[in-house]
DNA sequence: GATGAATGAGCATTCATTCAT
DNA sequence: CATGAATGAATGCTCATTCAT
């Protein structure tokens, strides 16, 4: 009986709903966390019946899980493309790179998928192991490029920030926490302490050109 | 009634049970976080009946909150003190404080304190608060300490260091939250990022006077 | 989306579900007090899961309230209708009206309510109000106006009876704790005692005109 | 070892102990009724520990019950032996007992003895038993005694008050009712409404003598 | 005897999940 | 498909009772 667009009509209107029960979830796990969100929350701000969860996921750690793994998609994509195909000088790139993360990720809904993985982990390792797949660990392979390209062109001298690419992320991290735990009770400028480390950073490693 | 020396003795007995029940909470709270965790499992793992936790504490979130506080206690007491005295120069500070961080926080449940925080902060914002004022802010402070004390001496060139100690330490808040979320997809040996941290730093900061 | 004869059919059966959650629960509260009732059995008697009870009421604190309200509600309105429209002289009416509350208070549910109010009134003092201004006082009021247009008629010689109504409805009150307390220890006829008690009022008061 | 004054003495202690329980549990009955009294507090009222009052009494149930028991005794004989040795007139005494009543039952813990086991009397049949058997029914006997007397005398008419004293009494119910349950809400001068009770009933008995 | 810390059965309440409509 | 009433297992907390000191 269902007819070619109607089947199409209704497989956006089932994609409509799903997503209207995961930006629910979303807001109210970052809010309050997994334990204390009661699916009953979740739906009645997306707008349907309790029951209609289950016609979507399969149960509440499924929502989460879920959840995050359509929130983490092909996060860095942008940068990647930006960042690699340039042949700006390290500082610039740095730089660059470091607003874009800023205002893509600490200043976004990334920031609450990442301190939403840091906090349930524990109860959620394959998440864990999703999010250093797919993030961390690409991210961290952008960075090396970064220097390893810099260092090619003789830009800076050895050192191991192509070995420990952390070191140059850290201070997001630092941000990330900041910004949601202690911000209140003791405001942290994060660009000025972002400025500040590239600033360092290439204190540190250009040198070798003077 | 009893008398002195039985008084006493109960005392410590109190005090041991009271100990026993913050150890299990302690090791189930890490494990599977505030929610997860049940009394009954604490009051097993305690080795007393579950209505014993409630001659001790008032409620399960009371439980946690004295538990934090209690671990909480004094951790830079020790590494204060050794610090502050030093006339040692700046690396070599750096070098002994990164070792006994990572040695004294990183590698005993302080880390795991810390974690537990970082998740549970949410639900316990007077936490977040208790753990800004009696640990970061006074480990900040440390760190800003360190650093004017070598720019007085003209030990290195101006920075803004000590306008974001924070920069010293976020490798320590990467290490802390790598060991624990993706230690087992790809290793990262701490000691060594720790290290080449301090030789960027240095890289950074004294090039004024040579 | 359930349409209109059924959304009727819906609201019928949740009434009469929480009507057996509330007669389930009278028959516990009457047979046990409220403290050595269980939600359990409440919910096993009226055949619906524990849980079930809370889509209803919301404690087990209301769940005694409401079944009070509900069962209080407008006891006295048909007396009151027959009573006062009535032109019989006062002992007809004294004899309709106590024949009356025999049959639908003492000898109906009517009856518990009274002696459960009675028993946990000092744990619910506004249920002792709202029987209080409910139930008493109108009661009270009925019998007064009774007392007072039979003294207007001239039916009766001036008494206090008008002042203290509850000399009236008294032995109502030692047949209602009677029944419930020394009935099977010492049997009371009651509706022999309310006749003896009308004799004796019949007498006293009605002096005057011979 | 223990001597003749010292085990007296002793004995003394005890029972002055077990009364220091027994008035502080019933105060606190009184007050909250038996479910929401907590042992624990009757032992801080009492000023002995917990356990000790498992050296008295084998349980709260047994605590409530020997405390109604002591409350109770013989509260009538100095009634009884007043009244029945008296010639006065059925009036006279019917007042002079009305008075005592007041006094020493409306007026006193023993009012709130009633009040107990009024309350309390579904969960404590032996309780009601006892109270019949050794208050009510003794008082019915005596108010039966009196009115056949008076009977006898020709002091007043024949009457069905010798088969139903509990409406010389039924006032007392009332005012013992209303003062726990409903006096701040509607007060109620008991005193008054005894006196016109008493002139109601001598209203009704003595028109034999006219 | 007296103490009060310890016990653990018991209970109100919650909430993820199911299923009749 | 959607609903939301119903379920009942799970859990934090209480408190009468016990017992080592």
């Amino acid at each position: 009986m269902p007819r070619g667009p109607s089947r199409a009509r209704n497989h956006e209107q089932r994609q409509d709903k799903l997503q209207a029960i995961l930006a629910a979830a979303f807001d109210l796990f970052v809010e309050r966390g997994f334990a204390d969100t009661r699916l009953d929350e979740v739906a009645a701000r997306a707008g349907v019946a309790k029951g209609t969860i289950y016609l979507y996921v399969p149960s509440k750690t499924a929502l989460f899980e879920e959840l995050i793994r359509s929130a983490i998609s092909t996060p860095i994509e942008g940068i990647e493309a930006q960042v690699a195909a340039s042949e700006l000088p390290l500082e610039s790139v740095l730089r660059l790179m470091f607003q874009r993360v800023r205002e893509e990720v600490l200043e976004t809904r990334r920031r609450d998928i990442a301190r939403l993985i840091i906090s349930e982990a524990g109860r959620f390792p394959e998440i864990a192991e999703l999010y250093h797949r797919e993030v961390v660990s690409r991210g961290l392979r952008l960075l090396r490029g970064i220097v390893e390209r810099a260092a090619a062109r003789g830009e800076i001298r050895p050192s191991e920030l192509d070995r420990f690419p952390q070191l140059i992320i850290a201070p997001f991290v630092v941000a990330l926490l900041w910004t949601s735990l202690f911000q209140e009770y003791e405001p942290l400028d994060v660009e000025a302490m972002l400025d500040a480390h590239v600033d360092l950073l290439m204190c540190a490693v250009k040198g070798a050109s003077s």
